[in-house]
DNA sequence: ACGCAAAATGGAACCGATTCCATATATTTA
DNA sequence: TAAATATATGGAATCGGTTCCATTTTGCGT
């Protein structure tokens, strides 16, 4: 692989003149400028990402940190980032931090995003201690977080109403005139889950309408979890007429042991979930859901990282709402 | 942040020796590890990952170039790379060529990842020429192909059979009866649709039942263009009582639009989808299809490309044949 | 206690870029 | 045309590791 120094002797100028010609930013005659860039064609030369790096202080590296990679919620999120990063000519070094269930394992995941030095680190952690993320935060490079709100770290968090998000949900299902509604959260230790459950129950409760706590039940966005969670609701005996599930994952799921019970949808239950994935709306039937703007958490929490860590100015736009979209599974 | 020579000056050591400690390969005392240890400790040294790359002519990065984000087959592809890569402490670095639809569009995005100086590179390219993966094989670091087989590269090509997927689809359809098969397949132009579709309609004209070649539509696994060639096919006014589609999402979506336009599966149109995602157990009605062992096919592709970079001896699976999963949406 | 092989050690040279500085060349101004 | 200024240039020092080699220290056998 040919280096800088080949291309210098080939051009007949300095090192530094190269250099200064690659990096565009110096001041090289014309002359100069052609013969460097006909030896860098001719010896097919790439800089070395390491050399530059080491040189430099910087890497061009951004760090991602998923606690999962199944579902389209970190599809998308990962997707946005890609294309952001990608945009500024930065790299994504990924990890999945999927089975990690401790707070050490997580942080030992983040270490070895760190140890890469990367610039900057996206993270994803809806059930991390705020104390574990308020030291990384201090002691490492610039991180981001997505999909949760750290008080003390606002300009640091892109997240998503969830709170709103749940009375959305709350409001719908009450304007259709459902009597007993039910609810499968998401794992309540995850931030986003919790509000949104919390915006759901308490805006019933506003309404004068408290849901039933029988009908609430804690389950999870794996599957074996919610389809034990359904099916406890299910066998619970209990009557209700509308179920808003955690995430589209589970409403989905709800949609088909539903059916298989016999039950109809919606005339007899009405099922609302959330997140408005791209198979919500080719569900059977077609899945009313809260959408999220979660592409719009991401770029955004993308552009504030790379603000952070390469001194840059690029505009962060605003988060949007979540909106209610009704399909056929509610009346 | 503390380079080896703090640790050196601090430990009363050389950085040779420190470096050897560090590297865990040279002799070095006890009371030497001990001092080592002790300062790196105390200065929280962590090795410099651009200087050490630098040094040994490898990052220990691997590259993963992925058509798409969308959808869970390479959703399934990049976990089970991420998993064998951190199992070696390897790094991955991701490049996301969405959108890019010519070939040099593609090789852009190959070289996006070149330019970062990976020791290997991973690529799911179903559509691009097999000259152009030769070349960019004969002059790129060790590059291992996914879902495609190259026949001059198949010790780099991992695959699944999909020849034997799609007749394994033909022979159940005509195991239950089917007299009108109907098939949506993938964009033709990508290897893995060209093949199962191939299959199946070889296996349907050897057993004497060829297929209705107006029955056959070319779709693609965008949700748009699907729900056209899903539309196409109802409208068309020709009869039939299965449906052969070409994924999983396809079949999802026509699953939904069959039973919209009142048509019961599988009573009057049996569905039977491809890939066994996540999501086909619990459709409604549950979702027969062809299970391929997509994590398998991408572990095995991980390991070889561990291998060629690392001189590693990895035991490389064998890649297991696809399956009939029966459902409830086939009768 | 002595000699010798083996183990441990320090440090220079190197990896391939960037950047700064002193020098050389070109351009403008009086 | 000379002086003053602006622009271009080459090369050394630097980033933080690894590795090789010459030298010192250690451990062992007699």
């Amino acid at each position: 692989m040919a280096t800088i120094k080949d291309v210098a002797k080939l051009a007949e100028v300095g090192v530094g003149t190269v250099s200064r010609s690659l990096s565009g930013n110096g001041g090289v005659s014309a002359k100069a400028q052609q013969r460097i860039s006909q030896a860098m064609l001719q010896l097919n030369y790439r800089p070395n990402s390491f050399a530059r790096a080491l040189s430099t202080q910087r890497s061009n590296i951004i760090g991602v940190w998923l606690p999962s990679l199944s579902g389209s919620f970190h599809q998308h999120i990962l997707h946005a980032i890609e294309l952001e990063l990608r945009r500024h000519d930065k790299h994504l070094i990924l990890a999945n931090a999927e089975g990690a269930g401790s707070n050490e394992a997580c942080l030992q995941h983040l270490d070895y995003l760190i140890r890469r030095d990367c610039d900057g680190v996206l993270m994803v952690c809806p059930e991390m201690a705020v104390s574990d993320l308020l030291s990384a935060q201090a002691s490492y490079p610039p991180l981001v977080f997505i999909n949760h709100s750290v008080d003390l770290l606002s300009a640091e968090s892109f997240s998503v109403d969830h709170y709103l998000g749940g009375r959305l949900a709350a409001i719908a299902l009450l304007e259709q005139g459902h009597q007993n509604i039910a609810c499968i959260t998401g794992r309540l230790s995850a931030q986003d889950a919790q509000q949104r459950q919390q915006g759901f129950v308490n805006e019933l409760a506003r309404q004068d309408r408290p849901i039933n706590p029988r009908l609430v039940i804690e389950g999870s966005f794996d599957f074996e979890e919610c389809r034990a969670a359904i099916h406890q609701l299910l066998s619970s005996g209990l009557a209700f007429d509308a179920l808003f599930c955690g995430n589209d994952k589970v409403a989905l799921v709800a949609l088909s042991m539903l059916q298989s019970a016999g039950i109809k949808v919606p005339q007899q239950v009405a099922v609302l979930g959330y997140d408005n994935v791209d198979f919500a709306a080719y569900a059977s039937p077609p899945l009313s859901t809260i959408s999220i703007p979660i592409e719009q958490m991401a770029s955004a929490a993308c552009r504030r990282v790379l603000n952070m860590a390469y001194d840059l100015q690029l505009t962060i736009p605003k988060v949007e709402s979540p909106r209610f979209i009704a399909r056929a599974s509610t009346p």
